[in-house]
Order: C-alpha cells, then structure tokens, then sequence
RNA sequence: GCGCCCGUAGCUCAAUUGGAUAGAGCGCCAGACUACGGAUCUGGAGGCUAGGGGUUCAAAUCCUCUCGGGCGCACCA
C-alpha cells in the first residue's frame, strides 16, 4: 500500500525532515505541533538547490526561539543525513536542501519501476465522489460551448480516481420541462411535415436540421401510426429524448469522453423523489409560504406580488429564500435539482462535484443551502466548478454563438476540425475560472506558440532517440536501458533540472485533484517538455550529452535513463488528460 | 442596487494556496543549431501584481475600501 508514496520525493524529504525536528524538540524540550505545518518546496532561485522547507520559520513562533537559531539546529542535523549533500540557511530562515545524486537516481529507479502508476496515491481512501459534468439538455447535439466543461469535468474525474477516490461520473438528463414539450412538439412537427399532413408551425420550435432526420426515422420505426393517434405524446417525447441523447453521446464520444450513469430529471420526478426531498425539508421547518420583495436596481416588468412556497436558503448563507413553486403549481427547476442532489447523498457520496456553466454562477449558494439543509447530520463537501465561457476564434474574428441568428457551432465541428486531442489539450490551458481564447488557427500550428503540438513534439522525440538506440544496439534488450546504472559523472545542470521535474509529478497530481485544477496537468506536461527539449539540445553543444553512444555502452545505459522516465512521465500525464500520445510526427 | 468571478511584462497566461530577487510563451533585440527528427535551444530588455489601508517574521495570494471588466438576479432549464 505505501509502494505509491516511494515515488514521492517531497514526501520522503517531509519525512526526514520532521524527524530532524522531532530530534531537535527532545534536544530543546519543545513540543513539536500535531498538524504538519511546515511545507517542503522547490527554492526560488534554483542555484540555491533542490529542495527547501520553512520549517524553522514555522517552528518559531511556536517555541519561542528565532528562526536563525532553529534553522542552524536543523542544519547541522540534517548535513547529516546520507540523502542530503548539502543544507544551507537563507534568508528569513530558510532551509536549502542539495539533494544526493544517488538519492535522485533512487527516485528514478521508483519512477520507472511504477510506470503508469507514478503519482498514483491513496489520498481518497476510497471515499465516494460524484462528479457531474457536461449534462446538457437533451434538445440537441453538444454545441461548443459545452466542450470545456466536458474536458475540465472529466479530467478532475481521472485525477480524482488517481489520486484514490472511488469516483461515479455522471451526467444529468434535463428531461423534464418546457423545453422537452418544445422539442416534442418540434419533432411532432417535423413528422407530419414529412408525411404530407398540413400543419402550421409551433409557436416555439428548434430549427436545427437534426429534428428532421431524427422525424425520418420515427416514420422508419413507427410509420403514419402517430398521426392519428390522440396519446401520440408521451412516446414521442421518449423517442425524441432517446434521439437527442444518442447525438450527444456520440459527440462526447468523439471527445473521448465517459460517464457512469445517466440521471434523469423525469425518473427522479415520477419516483416522487421530489415530494420525498421536500417532505424532507418541510419536517425540518425549512419551507414556507411567502412573499418575495422584488430585486432592487433590476426591473421586472410583469412583477406580481404573491404568495410562494420558499426554501429558507438564507438560513444556510444564501440571499434571499428560494421558490419551489412556479405560478402554475409545478415544481421549479430548483425543487427538482434538490432532489437529485438529495439523491446523490442517498447513494453514498461524501462529496460531490458539480461542473457548470459560468451563467450559472448565481445559481451556487442556493445549491450549496440546500446540501447543507439535507445533509445536516452527516455533512457532504459540495463544490462547483464554474466553467467560464470560451470564444472560438476564426480568421481573426469571434464566431458568435447564437441559436437564434443560427450561426450555432456544434462540438462535433470543433472536434472534426482540429482533432480531439488537440481540443482537450487546448481546454485546459487555463484555469477554469479564466475566460479561454479558442483560436483555431493556434490550434493546429506547429510551433512553440502551440502546447499541444510541443509536448506531442516532445514525446515524438523521444520516442525517436528510443528507436535510435534499439538501432545502435540491436543485440541488447531495450530493458537494459530503462533501469538506472551507477552514474559516473556528476549530472549537468539541465539533468538536475528535468529530474527535479520529472519528480514533482506526484505533487502536481495531488494539487491538481485537491484544488480541483485540472490545467495543472497541462502546464506540468509544458514544463517536462521543455526541460527535455533543453537537455535534448545540450546534447549537440556537449557530445556527452547525447543520448546514444554506439560505440559506448555504459554511457547510453547512464543517458537512456532520462529518456525512458521522460517517456513514461509523458504518455502518463497525456493518458490522464485523455491524449494519445504521438510516437512521431506526420 | 445586491451577489459571484476576475484584474499580474506590450499581448496570452503561470506562480508549489502565506514564502525568498513575482516566472514562462508570443512579440522585440542578440546568439546557437556542420543534424540522436525539421519552428528546437541559450541569453537580454520589459513589473510599485489596478489603487489605498490593514493582518505578520513573510502578501499577487488573507481582511477592508475604491476603481475597472465579466456573469447572474421570482414563476427558464
């Protein structure tokens, strides 16, 4: 069960670390703090070595005592540990940690030995998290807009599963509702049309051309046997549901992307999930009926002052109560939501993750509420990831989003365009809480400028200088070269560097899970290409460098070790955001 | 008017969640690449982290106010 966590070289250098000042308290008769309050990082200024910790900082307030004074402590403890070549104190007190050559080359040997579960902990202890994402409604294929949401939520999901959560990914089907009776009475529509039946168009109705093609195969499937029939509805809606939610699964099949379970609002609804939920609530005294002022600065034409059924949500941090009801008597979406969400504790989950749209944001602290109200006696983490919007760039110009004007860019376009690779790269090339420029002439060049193309590039390479060295060497099994040997020279400075890097993956992959970051992933796999790209190219000022030696044996076996971690750290993290690696390029 | 998110180099973005002299890419300037696979690499210039105040050994990060931008604000989902 530790095996993961022996990749871990923070992990390790906390461990020694802590032991350093739990010798050091005894020494002073201190206590050390329950909580590990010090941190391990990288130090700014790389020259100043590989590791550094606060630790003395952190310590002094707590004994009394300058930080100096307990870093020379820690200091001359610490030089003497085997796996540290050299501690020195700087600044405000802290600790820079040269880390023993051999000690890294043991980290590698772990590396290489996990492989695909490099970086892979059990952080989660198996809890149970839900993560819902993408769940558009089912009134048409995905449009671009949802292709964010998509990537980010499923990604989180991975390094969730990763990272030791028992993870469900799950998609809630908007099945319930005005807009389905819209697309029913579309689809209906449509049917008669395509039968000769004269009929005038709905009031409201989907233009899309895909309503026409899923009309052609009800008449394949049912003949003229609805048009005459007064119960033609309900089975209608079920076909039409039924065809929407296969395009959409086609296009996130097409982005590589999986659920568990689909939820739907009218199965919740019809096993009186919603009337449970709300007994609930109306039990714990948390419904009422009242009146709701209308918001100030904002006018609403057709306000009209009535009694409602409310949701205390502000007993529970919100702004204002919540209806449940609308005018009609039926359920506001709000009501149904709770449910679910009721329902998804109901299934076991500690936590649950909710992957919107940033429109949505308003929509946050009354969800929040409600889980707080439903889940009193065993508290549930709830976190949404708003997901802000993407512009899609072509020849310079926004392509204007619009289902109205029409100029509607479906995902399936995207994907067809620049691949699917390069799509969830590029979605996550920024935090999802900043707005994302999705320029698709960016997307498919072949430069610098284009992360996807630069790691792929990366990994293409390396790739090549594996099938160089088979080449050199083809009486020698390639397992020879992708274990670490005694290494006898000193590592240069871009060695040090792509290990240092090469082995702060695991911390990227629980900081990436932790906060709920996925873009983390994909600035980590820049950083790794760049740092091979850097040695790669040392390489041809210093022929030591290079990574195959035909005529040298020991020196390739000493150098190919780098390329196979690179290999192995590079097709994992694009495994993990969903990305074939390319073994070379065109 | 209220709530949420955001403001970092000319541009696009990072910053190990409170750590050291705030880092990359593009663009600009100066170099290397006679070939383990070609837009790859090495330098340089460029900053009062929108602004004021506060919290502490330490603030881009936390609190507070101001300014500026995005989103939302009964009975749509």
């Amino acid at each position: 069960m530790q095996k993961f966590q022996e990749g871990d070289i923070f992990l390790h250098f906390e461990h020694l670390i802590k032991q350093s000042v739990e010798r050091l308290a005894q020494m002073l008769e201190k206590s050390v703090p329950e909580k590990d309050v010090f941190s391990v990082g990288i130090p700014k200024e790389r020259t100043f070595g590989d590791l550094s910790t606060n630790a003395a900082m952190v310590l002094a307030k707590e004994w009394k005592l300058s930080p100096q004074t307990i870093a020379i402590q820690l200091q001359k403890d610490l030089a003497k540990v085997p796996e540290i070549t050299s501690v020195s104190v700087a600044g405000a007190g802290f600790l820079n940690i040269t880390v023993a050559q051999e000690c890294l080359l043991s980290f590698l040997t772990h590396l290489l030995a996990l492989g695909q579960d490099y970086g892979r902990s059990l952080t989660g202890k198996g809890q149970k998290v839900n993560v819902e994402y993408v769940s558009a409604n089912p009134t048409g294929p995905l449009h671009a807009g949802h292709l964010r949401g998509a990537v980010t939520g499923d990604v989180l999901a991975t390094l969730l599963a990763f990272t030791g959560f028992e993870v469900t990914r799950e998609y809630y089907i908007n099945d319930a509702g005005h807009q389905i009776d819209v697309l029913t009475d579309t689809l209906y529509y449509r049917y008669q049309k395509l039968l000769d039946v004269d009929v005038p168009e709905p009031k409201e109705y989907y233009p899309g051309t895909y309503l026409m093609a899923s009309a052609q195969r009800l008449i394949d499937r049912d003949g003229k046997k609805w048009l005459n029939d007064p119960y033609w509805r309900p089975s209608v809606t079920a076909f039409a549901i039924d065809e929407m939610m296969h395009l959409i699964k086609e296009d996130m099949e097409a982005l590589g992307v999986h659920h568990d379970v689909f939820s739907s609002e009218r199965a919740l609804v019809e096993a009186g999930k919603v009337d449970g939920a709300l007994t609930f609530l109306k039990n714990h005294g948390l419904i009422y009926e009242g009146i709701l002022t209308p918001p100030k600065g904002k006018v609403i034409e057709d306000w009209e002052e009535r009694p409602q059924t409310l949701f205390r949500s502000t007993d529970f941090g919100d702004d204002s109560d919540r209806p449940l009801k609308k005018s009609d008597g039926s359920w506001t979406y709000f009501a149904t939501d709770i449910a679910y969400h009721l329902d998804k504790i109901h299934r076991g989950f500690t936590s649950i993750i909710d992957f919107w749209g940033a429109d949505h944001g308003g929509y946050v602290k009354r969800m929040a509420a409600a889980i707080k109200a439903l889940s009193a006696n065993a508290p549930v983490s709830f976190d949404v990831c708003l997901c802000q919007i993407v512009r899609f760039i072509q020849n310079g110009q926004e392509v204007r989003m619009s289902k109205r004007a029409g100029t509607f860019v479906e995902a399936k376009d995207v994907i067809e365009k620049v691949g699917k690779d390069a799509v969830r790269f590029f979605m996550l090339t920024r935090r999802d809480d900043a707005p994302l420029d999705f320029d698709f002439a960016k997307v498919v060049e072949e430069t610098r400028d284009n992360p996807v193309f630069y790691v792929q590039y990366a990994h293409a390479r390396v790739c090549s200088v594996l099938r160089q060295c088979a080449a050199s060497f083809p009486d020698v099994p390639a397992e020879e070269f992708s274990s670490v040997c005694p290494f006898r020279r000193t590592f240069v400075f871009q060695e040090r560097e792509l290990i240092k890097t090469l082995l702060s993956w695991p911390r990227q992959v629980e900081l990436a899970a932790r906060l709920r970051e996925p873009h983390r992933i994909a600035f980590y796999l820049l950083d790794l290409a760049t740092a091979f790209h850097a040695l790669w190219t040392a390489g041809k000022d210093d022929a030591i460098l290079r990574f195959v030696h035909p005529k040298d044996i020991q020196k390739t076996r000493e150098n190919m070790v780098f390329v196979h971690a690179v290999q192995k750290v590079l097709s994992l993290g694009l495994r993990i955001v969903g990305i074939t690696p390319v073994t070379e390029l065109h």
